[in-house]
DNA sequence: CATTAGGATCAAA
DNA sequence: TTTGATCCTAATG
């Protein structure tokens, strides 16, 4: 029985991470197949350390047993079963189109051949296993979601796939190649089987139509515990928790809230608006009750604005309440952050790059408030066609960007019933990106010529990451209802629109391992040399002071403060040289190094 | 010259 | 109080 149990924290706002994720785009196309292997990954038995140094650590707040403490039963209507969103079955009658792809990599001229595939499935430093399957997933579009050929689903070739970038697609491929680079090297421990990427062909959701919402779905054969979604029918929420996740690993409080998330999909009234007509069909099936307020009040909350803390939690408190007998929790919930941070990377990189085309596209501002009225229409067009909605009345959105971003999600609803929730989700992404760092100030209307290849471009999106990062495991949520806990925290649950100043609380090191995370933007500044002892090696001092200091707003940070600070860290056991010290090669102590 | 180490001081949280 | 920014001297290669 899952209980809400009063006193332990409510992951409110690791809640909202997958509103704000589902809504970028890569999330929406792929979100089932991400999430699904982060789920492998989570559920995957790990080595862990078993302890954590408290100086300039900062813990993760306890939201690991949400599900497991909370009572459905408090919810109005009480426990009725939730509609879990289960990708169904594929229909008999329907052979899955898959794409085999064999290669041998120990034959030259397969590497030659298909060096993409080389270089995703196998660790630069390592030898390639002996065999390795591919099942070859589809390019889809935004627009795809609503495409019902199936030839559409499945290209041809198998180098139209989703590691050839089609000159009409704004994705790139690096996410995915990034996820695999981080399933493979840091999640999944070795492996006697070969890696198999499989591909399956999703249905809609609850499966009760035609096949119109793919999903591409990449499994580890060698995980055992690989959670199951592909339940047809209506399940209750409960059982699918306690038949997946809880059964394993909620005893060890590691993945509890992976459960939520899957939950929070199931309760997404945008993904059902983004399924369209097929959720509806699905929603002939008395199961979605709509009476989970509170839940779903959570669930839907998208102020991802709120003010963030770095805190270290009370673990006197939470030890003390909830599990002082595994000691490995916290520990636990730090791989936990350690292992969605690459999702959380692949989607920051996602929306940069969706900001940015947009952006040039439409050549408007990346701050929705200097929009005009036609910038406002411009946008809420081209966001619509990218997820097949249908294009919004112009009298129902004559107003300037200013007044757009103001707009609550009831507001985008009564003007486009049919892709409110989505435009607006789209709009507090847009905004949450923006409100980091004042994009406007460095965006000029006319620098069509000027080489913003991407260069340092990128450098503005960091801060949107650690934000991220800290929804996710550092911040010290509290559940609305829950009034003892809710005075020792935060209290700041008004969800502002607007931007606030006021920096990010982020650790020097916590921003080295952010720009260690993301090697395709910033790996000629800063790369791991040795990933599992945390040896690093500074490419660029110069850049990476800057971008500190850009980080910390602090313009006269240079290489010998930045440094001075690293130093700083060596006491405190964050960080040391290495044994036999390598000028610009540190190394994070463990744990940090994980 | 850049880098490294670490003392001292100050400001902000 | 902690953390980081700043400035500094000295040593290293």
């Amino acid at each position: 029985m899952v209980r809400y149990r009063r006193g332990s924290n409510f992951p409110c706002n690791e809640s909202r991470i997958p509103k704000l994720l589902r809504n970028c785009r890569i999330f929406q196309r792929e979100s089932w197949c991400i999430w699904e292997e982060l789920c492998a990954v989570l559920v995957e038995p790990q080595e862990m350390p078993q302890t954590v140094p408290s100086a300039g650590f900062t813990p993760p707040c306890d939201y690991t047993n949400f599900a497991e403490n909370f009572d459905l039963s408090l919810l109005p209507g009480g426990e009725q079963p939730v509609l879990a969103y289960a990708p169904p079955p594929l229909p008999p009658e329907k052979p899955q189109p898959k794409i085999y792809t064999t290669f041998y990599p120990d034959s030259p001229e397969q590497e030659d051949f298909r060096p993409d595939f080389q270089t995703l499935l196998v660790p630069d430093e390592e030898k390639p296993p002996a065999n390795v399957y591919l099942e070859v997933p589809p390019i889809l579009s935004p627009n795809s979601y609503r495409q019902s050929s199936e030839a559409n689903f499945y290209p041809s070739s198998p180098e139209l796939s989703l590691y050839t970038p089609s000159p009409n697609s704004l994705y790139s491929q690096s996410p995915v190649d990034d996820f695999f680079q981080y399933v493979k090297k840091e999640a999944y421990p070795p492996s006697p089987y070969p890696y198999r990427i499989k591909e399956e062909n999703f249905l809609s959701p609850c499966g009760f139509s035609s096949p119109t919402s793919p999903a591409t779905s990449y499994s580890n054969l060698s995980s055992p515990e690989q959670i199951n979604i592909q339940q047809a029918e209506t399940t209750d929420v409960l059982e699918l928790l306690e038949n997946t996740v809880l059964d394993k690993q909620i005893k060890q409080e590691s993945t509890v809230d992976f459960g939520n998330i899957l939950s929070s999909f199931q309760d997404s009234e945008s993904l059902r608006r983004l399924l369209g007509e097929d959720f509806k069909e699905a929603q002939t099936v008395p199961s979605k009750p709509k009476d989970h307020q509170l839940l779903r009040e959570v669930l839907r909350d998208t102020s991802f604005q709120k003010k963030f803390n770095i805190k270290p939690i009370d673990f006197g408190f939470i030890g003390g309440d909830i599990k002082m007998e595994e000691p490995d929790e916290s520990a636990q919930r730090d791989l936990m952050r350690e292992n969605i941070e690459p999702v959380l990377s692949m989607a920051i990189e996602q929306m940069r790059k969706d900001v940015d085309t947009t952006c040039a596209a439409l050549g408007i501002s990346p701050d929705p408030t200097q929009w005009s009225a036609a910038e406002v229409l411009s946008w809420l067009q081209w966001t619509s066609r990218q997820f097949s909605l249908p294009d919004p009345v112009p009298d129902q959105w004559d107003l300037n960007g200013t007044s757009l971003a103001a707009l609550s999600e009831e507001d985008f609803t009564r003007r486009s019933p049919q892709g409110g929730v989505i435009l607006h989700a789209q709009l507090e992404i847009w905004k949450a990106a923006c409100s980091e760092e004042d994009l406007s100030m460095s965006w000029q209307p006319e620098t069509a010529s000027s080489n913003a290849s991407s260069g340092d471009m990128s450098d503005d999106w960091s801060p949107l990451k650690a934000r991220l990062l800290s929804c996710v495991a550092f911040t010290d949520g509290s559940f609305p209802d829950d009034d003892e806990e809710a005075s020792s925290s935060q209290a700041d649950p008004t969800r502002p629109t607007t931007s606030r100043s006021g920096g990010s609380h982020i650790h020097l090191w916590q921003f080295l391992k952010e720009l260690l995370a993301s090697p395709q933007t910033h790996g000629s500044c800063i790369r791991w040399l040795d990933r599992s002892k945390g040896i690093f090696k500074i490419e660029d001092s110069v850049k990476v002071a800057r971008l500190w200091g850009k980080r910390k707003n602090r313009p006269a940070m240079n290489y010998d403060k930045l440094s001075r600070s690293i130093r700083q860290y060596y006491k405190k056991g964050i960080m040391k040289k290495t044994e036999r010290s390598q000028r610009l090669v540190y190394q994070f102590c463990h744990p940090y190094n994980l």
